[in-house]
DNA sequence: GTCACCTTAGTTAATGCTCACTAACTTACA
DNA sequence: TGTAAGTTAGTGAGCATTAACTAAGGTGAC
């Protein structure tokens, strides 16, 4: 027997979480992913019952990674609208700019729903969505902003910066010139800003 | 033998089109396509030498379906920002709305990264992106908007609606309560509109 | 301490299914 | 009558999963 090593199965889930992500849940055999654990397929099956068990226990780590990072840490709460849209945006790109492949995996998730894609989703994105929604509702009380759907406008400007963040990712090298992320943010940030405040 | 189809390459393209966009290139085998156009299995390969010469001959016709519907008809050009926005956003999730297929194969190819990912990406988001970009330029030409990165402002918005669009196809039902796209559109569009504006 | 014994995590070898693709044959029609 | 477009019946590769066996290490009796 080769050396035991002490968290297999936390090994056999990082490794599926970097293939099933580049590759795609599909495309990626057993035996490459034993392989990238220095063991042969039939020890993966020491620690799960089946490859679907294994999906499963990639989307549930998703779970633990945002949750470990206590995620509106920076998000202060400001007066300024504009402050807000920039740190989360900020926030939110820097995420997934160190976390690619939650990003995919989310993508394949829903493409092949998944029945665990509405809950990646909703720790993914859900979170996101509300706590602007709520900052939106604090600054319409404090008459900062304007009058509008927060809910609504919370969707689309998380959907905007993911879209961007996916722009690094899933669209990279396919949209002609890259731009850097911070400008990016400093260009859109204040328009979608100056829109908003009262 | 049964009845001989006049285009039958044509009809398995499309049954491609539908079975790979649902359930992704790897989960179709070509027995149910075959069985979607009423032949058998070897008669798929009458018409096309390789599963894979299907998934190319699929992406080429979203060249096609682009094409045919002269995209920009409806785009009048506006000297209202807020109109020319207005416009390109029910354009594209109207489009989207009728062809939910495209946007999720753009999806596939993009994660798969297959050979034709990119010109399938310059053809359903490049042209939008394109089109916005020298609306914008033409704009501020005309002093109606504010001074910003035309470009990386057309890739914003263009990115937002995209991602509005998929939130009725693939974020369906993980979102909670769903709007309708009058609703968001009528909601972020003067946003936009209003901090771009001159 | 050490020895029997159980559990855990590994191994090699095999199994059986699915699936892309082919061979060989057939028929409609220009 | 030749060709294009079908058919039925394979074939062989790849892959998830299992069978059978093995070694390492902990535990409790003595």
């Amino acid at each position: 027997m080769t050396n035991r090593t002490p968290n297999r199965k936390a090994q056999i889930v990082r490794a599926a979480t970097d293939l099933f992500s580049r590759h795609g849940f599909d495309r990626v055999t057993i035996k490459e992913l034993a392989q990238a654990c220095d063991i042969t397929e039939p020890a993966v099956y020491r620690h799960f019952k089946s490859k679907d068990d294994i999906y499963d226990a990639v989307l549930d780590s998703m779970a633990e990674r945002m949750k470990s990072r206590d995620l509106f840490d920076s998000l202060t709460e400001s007066d300024d609208v504009e402050v807000v849209l920039h740190k989360m945006a900020t926030h939110v790109i820097d995420f997934f700019t160190r976390n690619e492949d939650m990003h995919r995996l989310l993508l394949y998730s829903a493409l092949h729903k998944h029945a665990k894609a509405s809950k990646v989703y909703e720790i993914m994105r859900g979170s996101f969505v509300k706590f602007l929604h709520d900052q939106l509702d604090r600054l319409y009380g404090q008459k900062m902003i304007v009058k509008k759907n927060n809910e609504i406008t919370a969707r689309c400007f998380v959907g905007m910066v993911f879209e961007c963040a996916l722009g690094r990712t899933l669209w990279k090298g396919m949209q002609g010139k890259t731009y850097k992320p911070a400008d990016v943010i400093a260009n859109n940030v204040p328009i979608y800003a100056r829109g908003l405040k009262r």
